[in-house]
DNA sequence: ATTATCTATAGATCTATAGATAATGC
DNA sequence: ATTATCTATAGATCTATAGATAATGC
């Protein structure tokens, strides 16, 4: 660990690493106030920078907001692509997925699903952020219609909607612990698919075990 | 009707009543771009008048957003309070709102309830829109209570997010008929509220004649 | 010599106001 | 005389770049 180069900053915020301390003002701000709202200087002087500084770590703005939906939505992306790999039940998988996504969205300091919808997102600097949002939105497709029958495509949407919901609830009721909440999540959705309530003690235990396989 | 008095525009887009050509300028560009994004010569221009024109009319560009927040969200609360005084049974009750409220979002030319997701409604001009948004929420939730028994307000939470949910689905999904669609999703939510799937069919028809009978 | 920052600023907005103008109404 | 618009603009930003500066590394 070797002491750092460059001019001092001025200001004092942050952990010191610039580029982190960026993208973590980043998730504050973009989440709270929103991208065109959030000023690259209400974004540098809350990493603890001066504005200008910020763009020795990215060209625009808009580079900032990039980085950060791509690292978010990368984790579900990855675990929904393991998921369908796999031979497991149906319901087993779908319900692991939910638990999993519902968990990332309920917990850390800050709202990140809410910059999923943030009307600049559109535009053309987020294509591979749609992408692959797509591909998780298809992993739902998948097991669903493998599930309840194709044709179901309208179902499946409402699954991924129960899950994509919770940054909705998060917006404006307190919760206290993610992974309770995400286990209540995951029925819920797997009810809004179609399964019986009845058969949702044993899923639940076989996707937790599911989980733990995958996640060592 | 009379003829208009006053200078006469310099352009010419718009139906000629220049409040509601500006508050249709404003459902179209803040659901495309956002609030923040959106500038008030882009929202005038749109609307066939001058930037300053604007200001006949609304005193700030928040303004514009207020007003169209709160005849988005009024129709819904007030169904909402009407089945609050009804008696049927809670599941029909419910569905119906569902129903209701998904039609409402997946119908007209713009995706409205996108509004509900922009940041800026934070902010103390929203206030009211704020209320009566918790008070529709609060009868979803009064309605799975006494369906699915009282504790169970993160299964309201969720049902709620079905319905949320369609703004969401809508932003990617083409879908054709918004009442077909609205049948499904309000199945969805009751399923995921805990109702039993073979109850839905019964369910389902006594709730379209209860809607119209309060919609006459 | 390289790196990470700073200060200063150009150029492009953007909101809201002031005051002029072109209609109708009385 | 009233209304609805227009043109012009003040004042306040905001993004991104240019060039200076203060560290470490060799």
């Amino acid at each position: 660990m070797r002491t750092k180069v460059g001019r001092p900053r001025a200001g004092s915020a942050g952990t010191g690493d610039s580029r982190e301390d960026l993208l973590s003002a980043g998730s504050a701000l973009f989440t709270e106030r929103g991208f065109a709202a959030t000023t690259t200087r209400a974004l540098a002087e809350r990493a603890g920078l001066r504005q200008a500084a910020l763009y020795h770590y990215f060209e625009t703005k808009e580079d900032v907001l990039a980085a950060l939906l791509e690292r978010t939505v990368r984790p579900s992306a990855e675990f929904a692509a393991a998921l369908l790999q796999r031979t497991e039940d149906p319901a087993v998988r779908l319900w692991a997925l939910c638990r999993t996504d519902i968990a990332l969205l309920a917990g850390g300091e800050h709202n990140l699903g809410a910059l999923y919808l943030l009307p600049e997102i559109a535009g053309p600097r987020f294509e591979e952020f749609r992408r692959q949002r797509a591909e998780l939105k298809d992993a739902y497709r998948i097991l669903v219609e493998t599930l309840a029958g194709p044709e179901q495509t309208a179902r499946a949407d409402f699954v991924f909607g129960v899950v994509e919901s919770v940054i909705l609830i998060r917006r404006d009721t307190l919760r206290l612990d993610p992974d309770d909440f995400a286990r209540t999540g995951a029925d819920a959705a797997l009810r809004a698919a179609g399964v019986d309530d009845l058969g949702l003690p044993e899923i639940r235990e076989s996707a937790e075990a599911l989980r733990r396989r995958i996640h060592p």
